[in-house]
DNA sequence: CTGCTATCATACCAACCGGTATGGATACTA
DNA sequence: TAGTATCCATACCGGTTGGTATGATAGCAG
């Protein structure tokens, strides 16, 4: 939208220039700044003020690159959503061939970068604090972010009928579900200062369960 | 709820002590409608002259019950987690002897009926969205609602050592984790509206891996 | 009837909110 | 050098916020 060619043959003239110089654009340090801030504070307690302040910015400056405060956020939410995923979602393809202990130890590990990084925290965080107020942010996420790691695990429980696994997309559910719900009352609500649970322990008890049973499955009692 | 002391020698007589009959007391009208305001729109976006309209109540006496805005949150959220769960979890004791395939049913028949409620949806979604601003509402609620339900679920499995299952907590929390993470997903964050997995999937899934499966675990492969 | 307490209605406060206007400084373009 | 576009600083706008003050009205206990 903004143009991007990029200022090369300046040196810093003033001390003004001197902090113009280096970041790539004023959108730029606007939108660092409004993700640092919203996703902190939430949507109704963030200032523009305060995001101008961080942005070293003065607020006219937000407003000719964002009409909104309302899109403003929207903007931050869904580049967001959507940058955080894609680098993490890419290269999982060759996923399938693994083993079923080695499948689930990935999956594990893919959520111990998300539940150890601080801005993908606040970000569910905000996400669900306003989900009724942004529904179609919502559904964003959900689509990104959810609806793609169930759909990559359904397919591997797809591909791996030796698993004796009827519900392909209840099983994905359950998978990766522990860990979202652990995240929740671990990290989110605070509840590992009150007892611990530590992922590897239900990675563990996932590889048993999974894997453990799969030649008695089906076998016995219809329910 | 309201009074029960009925009104015998009064007539009304002015239309402003009509109004003033009935009510239990001024604290309980300004705190349903705190409620209703708070579960609705979070902290910051509430505002007391909001609350004071919906309690029918004038802003001042809202002051005279409670200190501030954040005094009333914070009463009106420990109530609502207390109070909703303790009705919750008093006749739990003697799930204890029920097979793992009812118990897991029951399990997810409370869930059920957290699911649907909408006042619940609203409590844990505001209580994820202001769980870094008020620590200590998301303490309570940890402690009060997912420790409870965790622990159940673990004396249940602790006492069913014919399942083999080697870490009962990590057991529970996946059966509660499953439903948590399901309720956040489909019903708070509206991912339901882009897929449906209903709850009975997840819960024949869970039966069918912890039931299914528990001959042969334990016996192979130490991980 | 006399106080006392609780609530009423209204008005007020300083602070902050999202958003705009003005007018000067800076930089690149030509 | 003149022009254009961006961003700065500041100040302003109407509206809302959390919270208070005042003074009237009602119910109740003595």
């Amino acid at each position: 939208m903004t143009g991007e060619l990029p200022t090369d043959s300046d040196s810093a003239k003033s001390a003004v220039a001197d902090r113009r110089a280096h970041p790539r654009s004023k959108r730029d340090q606007i939108v660092a700044a409004a993700i640092q801030v919203f996703l902190e504070n939430g949507y109704k307690a963030t200032s523009m003020n305060r995001v101008a302040d961080q942005a070293g910015v003065i607020k006219a400056t937000i407003y000719s690159h964002f009409k909104d405060k309302e899109q403003l956020f929207t903007a931050i939410i869904e580049e967001l959503t959507i940058k955080k995923i894609d680098l993490n979602y890419e290269d999982l393809e060759p996923l399938m061939l693994l083993s079923p202990d080695v499948f689930i130890d990935q999956v594990s590990n893919k959520f111990s970068v998300l539940m150890d990084d601080p801005e993908y925290l606040k970000l569910f965080r905000v996400m669900v604090g306003e989900s009724e107020r942004f529904p179609e942010l919502a559904s964003i996420y959900v689509k990104t972010v959810i609806l793609r790691g169930m759909d990559l695990a359904t397919a591997y429980f797809d591909r791996h009928p030796e698993l004796n696994i009827e519900d392909s997309a209840a099983m994905a559910h359950i998978c990766a579900g522990s860990f979202v719900s652990l995240m929740t009352w671990q990290q989110i609500l605070g509840g590992k200062k009150l007892r611990t649970l530590e992922r590897e322990r239900v990675t563990k008890a996932l590889k048993t369960l999974i894997c453990g049973g799969a030649k008695n499955r089906g076998k016995e009692h219809l329910s």
